[in-house]
DNA sequence: ACAAAAGTGTTAAGAATACACCCATGT
DNA sequence: ACATGGGTGTATTCTTAACACTTTTGT
C-alpha cells in the first residue's frame, strides 16, 4: 500500500535556457515533434520518470533534446512549478520549470530533436501550453537575480570589456546606466578584475580586459542600482 | 493517447505556515495518521488530484487538517518543489511547498484530523520526509522577503507599535537594529501610518500604535537593511 | 583630420550608522 | 521616587546620481 490512493497529475521539466547572441536575450527552444501541439515551439521538456528527480531529469531532456550539455552552463537552478492551464490538451500535469544560464552556446540536432535554436525575447513565436508565460516569469527572476547577485558571470564570455559588461546588464534589465556611475559601481563589488590584456576591434581605443574572479553564484554585498 | 506515457512521480502539496506566539516564529504541524510516519509531525499535506491547482489543494488541505480558512493568512505562495528523498518510504513524489503568514490564528481539531499546532522555529522535533528542510528553506526565504517586500505586515495585528514591529522584524531576521534608526528608516518607506490610539500597558509612557496602509504584498522602493 | 568607442573625476544629495538622554506611566 | 519601556536628534560616513571632456586607434 502506497500512502496515497488518489490519481495526481502527471510531473514535467521545462527549462528556460538564456544566452545572449548578438546582444539580445535569447531563450532555447525546440519543436515539438509528437501531438499535442505538433510542429509547434516550445521549451525543451518532458515527463520525470520515477528513478529521476526534478533537476536530474531536466538535465538529461536538454541534452536529449538540444545536444547540450549541463556543464555548458552557467548555472541552473528550480524557477517555479505551474499547473497546466484549464483547457490545455493532454492530462493534468504540474511543470517544474528550471532556468538556466549560458554563453556561446549551440544547439546539436539529435536523434530525439529535428529543432532546437535559440530565439530573441522579442521574436519568440506563440508557444505550446503556457510556455510563453514561463519565459517572461523567467526573464523577470533573472532581472531580479541580477540586483542580488553575480549571475552575470554566467552570460559572459571569460574575458570581457566593461562595455560588454554594460551593455549585458542593460540588455537584461532592459535599463540603462551612466557609463562613468556603472563601472565605478561594478568595481566596487569587487566581482571582476582587470587583465593585462586588451581588446582592439574597429577604429577607437583598444578597451582593457576583465575576468570573473568567481563563477559560481554568490549574493552582492549590496544590491545593484 | 495522452502526451506521456511514462510512469511520474505522484504530486503533493505541503504547507509552512508561519506566525508569531508570543515573540517566537512558529510554524504550523500536524500529527501523521497513517503509515509512513504514522504519529510524527509533519507540514500539512497531502496528494494533490485531478482536478486541483496546486494552490487550491494546499487551502483546502490546511483548511482539512487544521480548521484553518485561507482568508486568514495574509498570504500564500508557492516556495519550492521538492523532490521525495531517496530512501524515502512511498512513492517516488514531488512536493510543492506553499509558504504562508498569518496571525493569531488557532487550529482547531477538524474531522480528518487530530492534532494541529504551532510549534516554535526552535523547538521543532525530527518531522516527516525532509519537512525539517523545508521549514528552513521557507525561514530562509521568509528573511528575504523582507528585505525587499513589505510582507511583515501579514505577521503583524492591525495596530501595532514600533516596538512590536521591531521586535517582529528582529525575529524574523535574527538580528538587533537600533530604535531610532529602525524608526527612521520604517517611517521614511511610508508602509505605515500613525494612529491617534495609544496602547497602554505596564509602569510605563503608553505607545502610540500604527498601522500598514497597505495590505497586499509590495516591493519597498529600496532594501531594508 | 576625423570618426568611434574607451577611459576618467568631482560635486551634491540621500541613506546608513553610531550614539544618549528625557518622557509618561504604574506602583 | 523609582522602574519600565516609549520616544526623540545630530554628526559622520558611505552611496548614489548627475554630468563632459580627453585618449587611442583605424581609415
Amino acid at each position: 500500500m502506497t500512502k496515497h490512493n488518489i490519481l495526481t497529475p502527471g510531473v514535467f521539466v521545462n527549462t528556460v535556457i538564456f544566452q545572449l547572441i548578438n546582444e539580445e536575450l535569447s531563450v532555447l527552444l525546440t519543436q515539438r515533434e509528437d501531438e499535442p501541439y505538433k510542429e509547434r515551439w516550445a521549451l525543451p521538456g518532458g515527463p520525470v520518470p520515477l528513478d529521476e528527480s526534478t533537476q536530474i531529469a531536466a538535465s538529461r531532456i536538454i541534452n536529449n533534446k538540444t545536444g547540450i550539455q549541463i556543464k555548458q552552463l552557467g548555472f541552473l537552478e528550480q524557477l517555479y512549478t505551474f499547473d497546466s492551464i484549464k483547457n490545455d490538451p493532454g492530462v493534468p500535469a504540474v511543470s517544474v520549470v528550471y532556468m538556466g544560464l549560458g554563453k556561446s552556446i549551440t544547439p546539436k540536432a539529435t536523434s530525439h530533436n529535428r529543432n532546437a535554436q535559440f530565439y530573441p525575447l522579442d521574436q519568440i513565436p506563440t508557444l505550446a501550453f503556457d510556455h510563453n508565460n514561463m519565459i517572461e516569469y523567467a526573464h523577470q527572476r533573472l532581472k531580479s537575480k541580477l540586483y542580488y547577485t553575480n549571475a552575470i558571470f554566467a552570460l559572459l564570455p571569460k574575458m570581457f570589456t566593461l562595455s560588454q559588461l554594460q551593455t549585458v546588464y542593460e540588455t537584461v534589465m532592459e535599463d540603462k546606466f551612466d557609463k562613468r556611475n556603472f563601472r565605478k559601481k561594478i568595481l566596487s563589488f569587487n566581482l571582476i578584475n582587470a587583465t593585462d590584456e586588451q581588446h582592439m576591434e574597429g577604429a577607437h581605443r583598444p578597451a582593457r580586459l576583465y575576468k570573473f574572479n568567481k563563477h559560481e553564484l554568490e549574493y552582492l554585498t549590496r544590491s545593484f542600482e
